[in-house]
RNA sequence: CGGGGCGUAGCGCAGCCUGGCUAGCGCACCUGCCUUGGGAGCAGGGGGUCGGAGGUUCGAAUCCUCUCGCCCCGACCA
């Protein structure tokens, strides 16, 4: 193509708007537009790179025996009111009504219609299993979308689902997914990881992110470098560091106005990872003290998963069921419900009295006091690995892919069976598996840029090569421009001539920023010598090639 | 939804606090000349009514009220 007929918008400056780097140049390069918040435009470049993700998604999902489909992004509520999902999910729905006033929503994901084409469809065992994909556009009204690109409203998302007779059908259905993500996410030319994650209100047997490490992510991933182990943070198991062993005979110590963990912790002179944090929450009516080491954060989720739903109890709520003022209750002598996190079993520690301004130093676990024992702190960086020792350290990651087991979540409120060999009816048992190209290709921006712009992995690249003739008032840059550019293009090679009447500081300039992996530049002084450039964009190195030598010097670099 | 910030030309910004000539600057854009290895130079030119509505005032980009939009932090994220 030539760069005089794109629709190629740079832009110098920085958009006021734009925070993350992905963002800053997918708008500088001529990416993409944004319409409204978390609503972007794709531009012809951008286009050109969601088709190449897009491209490998499906090979690769062909590659497993994936059959692409294409459906509604408008939906019949009553598919999602047999699932509870139209009760269950809140404001994310964009929800509308016909013109006879009947109930309608955007599809957020396409569990319930996949599920539905199911029931319909699928009679016996011999129909299975089915892996079914679509890549279509998702909507979802965003409490908050951010980052540009990486969290939206609408946004085209690679959606499979397979149908097994078994759990066994399943697993392998899953491990294939698995395997086709560490393709597709490798040829995308990103770092990533496959974690364990949290099957959330999905609920079933079990889940896992595929993560590209960036610090313009959402979420935070533990991992452990000596055995492997990597987990979301929401689920991840550790080992808060040990104390050194304290003798402490057990005393009351007077600790006046001293509330926090932090204030005691000073006035005592007593390291804070010492004491034990006592936090009262309400799951519902009930009420439930949560033990956490004095350095430690709760982790709201993994309690959850404990007790259920709750809330952090009010202070008058503290002192009515405790009877003391929240600041100065401990664990000792409590008859509600104790819920411990699992490294204060060993050694001494301090907490409150239960007793207003005064604290309990050097009380142990089951001599003092009892609990249930679970892991339900969050874990950090420098904890210790709970499989093998190792110390954890955690990234801030982007969440590129996710697949689930579903089981039969979907399928028994919506009918999806089968008769087995044996005439029986049963559940069709499902697994959801999803990718978005879009954080796709905004990971390798944030993975792969430098000061002057975009490095584009060469599989996702818009283009392969950029020309670069730097004068076009040269009649013999430009004849061996298009001499070039037909070299290239019967070789199979995509090519972005920058036939713009330009400087050549703006062609260096926007080839940079735009980002294609190889430019060929065609410079007057090398010509005379039958000579042209052929630069990296990653490493900025330059090879000096005779002009009838490119196209096949290309040729063997990509 | 809670907290914070910002809306002035296509982009980036100044002016606002302390109302007052014709609303500025850089880049971009148009014309001509010139230039062609890292966002050139000279000359000339076009473009905004200050997010919107209402109010105060002789007078509002500037003060007040309401409203819309965007960004960031948090909550949420099936």
């Amino acid at each position: 193509m030539r760069f005089s007929k794109l629709f190629i918008p740079t832009l110098r400056e920085i958009p006021a708007d734009a925070e993350a780097v992905s963002h800053i140049l997918m708008l500088r390069a001529g990416y993409v537009r944004q319409l409204a918040a978390g609503l972007y435009i794709y531009l012809p470049l951008g286009w050109k790179v969601i088709g190449k993700i897009n491209a490998i998604l499906k090979e690769e999902m062909d590659r497993i025996g994936g059959q692409e489909i294409s459906m509604p992004v408008l939906h019949p509520a009553e598919i999602w009111k047999q699932t509870g999902r139209w009760d269950a999910i809140g404001g994310e729905m964009f929800r509308l009504k016909d013109r006879s006033d009947r109930d309608l929503c955007l599809g957020m994901t396409h569990e319930e219609i996949m599920t539905w084409l199911a029931s319909k469809e699928i009679r016996s065992y011999r129909d299975l299993p089915q892996v079914w994909y679509q890549i279509q556009t998702k909507l979802r009204d965003e409490a908050r979308p951010k980052s540009g690109i990486l969290r939206t409203r609408e946004f085209i998302m690679k959606d499979s689902y397979s149908f097994d007779t078994t759990d066994e059908g399943l697993n392998t259905n899953y491990d294939l997914h698995a395997q086709a993500y560490h393709r597709i996410f490798g040829r995308c030319g990103l770092r990533f990881m496959q974690v364990e994650s949290d099957t959330g209100m999905m609920g079933g047997a079990g889940a896992h992110e595929f993560m590209a490490p960036s610090p313009a992510g959402e979420d935070e991933v533990a991992i452990c470098p000596a055995c492997g182990y990597a987990a979301n943070v929401e689920l991840a198991l550790s080992t808060p560091v040990g104390n050194a062993p304290a003798d402490w005979a057990r005393e009351e110590v007077h600790t006046p106005d001293k509330r926090t963990v932090q204030e005691v912790s000073h006035f005592l002179k007593v390291k804070p990872s010492y004491f034990i944090k006592s936090i009262l929450v309400m799951a519902g009516p009930t009420p439930v003290l949560a033990l956490v080491r004095g350095d430690q954060e709760l982790h709201e989720k993994k309690l959850t998963k404990i007790i259920g739903p709750f809330r952090p109890a009010q202070k008058a709520e503290v002192k009515e069921i405790l009877g003391v003022e929240a600041g100065f209750i401990g664990p000792m002598g409590q008859k509600v419900r104790i819920v411990g996190d699992a490294c204060l079993k060993e050694g001494i520690y301090v907490s409150g009295a239960n007793k207003p301004h005064y604290h309990l130093k050097g009380i142990a676990a089951d001599r003092d006091f009892s609990a249930e024992w679970h892991d339900i702190h969050t874990a950090r960086g420098g904890d210790v690995c709970p499989f093998c020792s190792g110390t954890l350290h955690v990234e801030r990651v982007i969440e590129i892919g996710n697949i689930f087991k579903l089981g039969t979540k979907y399928s028994e409120p919506l009918g999806a069976v089968f008769l087995d060999e044996n005439g029986n009816e049963k559940a069709i048992i499902m697994g959801s598996y999803g990718i978005g190209p879009a954080r796709i290709a905004a990971a390798a921006i944030e993975q792969n840029n430098d000061k002057d712009g975009i490095i584009w992995p060469r599989s996702i690249a818009p283009f392969d090569v950029e020309l670069i003739p730097l004068n076009m008032a040269d009649p013999t840059t430009t004849a061996t421009a298009e001499m070039l550019y037909q070299a290239l293009a019967e070789r199979g090679i995509e090519v972005l001539m920058d036939d713009r009447n330009e400087r050549a500081g703006v062609k260096f300039k926007d080839a940079d920023l735009i980002g294609i992996p190889t430019q060929v530049i065609l410079g007057e002084k090398n010509l005379k010598e039958g000579l042209v450039e052929i630069k990296d964009r990653k490493t900025k190195e330059t090879i000096k090639v005779k002009a009838e030598e490119v196209a096949e010097k290309i040729a063997s670099l990509l």
